[in-house]
DNA sequence: CAATTCAGATTACATCTGTAGTCATTGGGA
DNA sequence: TCCCAATGACTACAGATGTAATCTGAATTG
């Protein structure tokens, strides 16, 4: 399973999944992650009203993940084709739990204590929450 | 109640509360909130082994912080004593709430499910958890 | 009282980020 | 066929960040 296709990856960080996205940069995983492959100009449709971006902000953005090995690149005519690398939910997961590890010691628990606390919790949440449970202990 | 002894702070973010900390300038925080005031040698000594720092890069996030004015300084003979100016809980519900948001679009619950589902919950934070929401529905 | 030393202040510098402008190429229409 | 418009590549540049060296002034000590 070597060549599926023809997406480009630049080698970059293939391996550790480090690689940290930055702010700017995810507003443009979103786009991607939302629906791919997209063109830049389509990308920018998404996200440039949104944040007041231009068009070569967006082909930054677009060339640094892609050097940062989470954009893969397909040549469509004369333009590209941009496809996420890695996956919403990795990222989100690695976020997460940087931020547990980081804030919290690496419990969860503290965390939704936090949540709950700041009142960051609405009533649907904590009859979602109280469900996940019920279908974790099963 | 203008002048409670004698700290000062570098008018900065008072206000709005954005002044980001960065993670280097985190480690230095979490010193000073486990014990303060402190003075830089003393925030060295609990960070500069565990981060491979010098002094000069604690002083200079010291700086940083009481330009942001998260930190306060208050003069201790020749040298300074170091207080934050923000409870930990504050940053840390800051911080959370800007990963639910940009992540799990304001919503805790997806966040609550994503850890599940990743693992990332032990029996003890389920336990945990269970025992909070008794608590917030009473 | 002078020299050493320690602490803060200033300066340094590479990299990353946010945000764009400009250049060069090329496909498509006049 | 020739020029224009679109597109990716390269360049730019200020501010944030990580990491530190050096300068400077004052306290300590012989």
């Amino acid at each position: 399973m070597t060549g599926d296709s023809s997406l480009t990856q630049t080698d970059a960080d293939n391996g550790g999944g480090a690689e940290r996205i930055s702010d700017a940069e995810y507003a443009v995983m979103e786009a991607l992650w939302q629906k791919s492959p997209q063109t830049a100009a389509e990308v920018c449709d998404h996200v440039c009203d949104q944040r007041g971006w231009s068009m070569p902000t967006v082909k930054t953005l677009l060339a640094r993940l892609v050097t940062k090995g989470v954009l893969a690149t397909q040549p469509d005519g004369r333009r590209f084709l941009y496809t996420p690398l890695v996956a919403r939910e990795a990222y989100v997961g690695t976020e997460s739990r940087r931020l547990v590890d980081r804030l919290f010691g690496g419990r969860a628990a503290p965390l939704f204590a936090h949540l709950a606390e700041s009142e960051a919790l609405s009533a649907e949440d904590i009859a979602e929450i109280e469900h996940l449970l019920r279908e974790l202990k099963k």
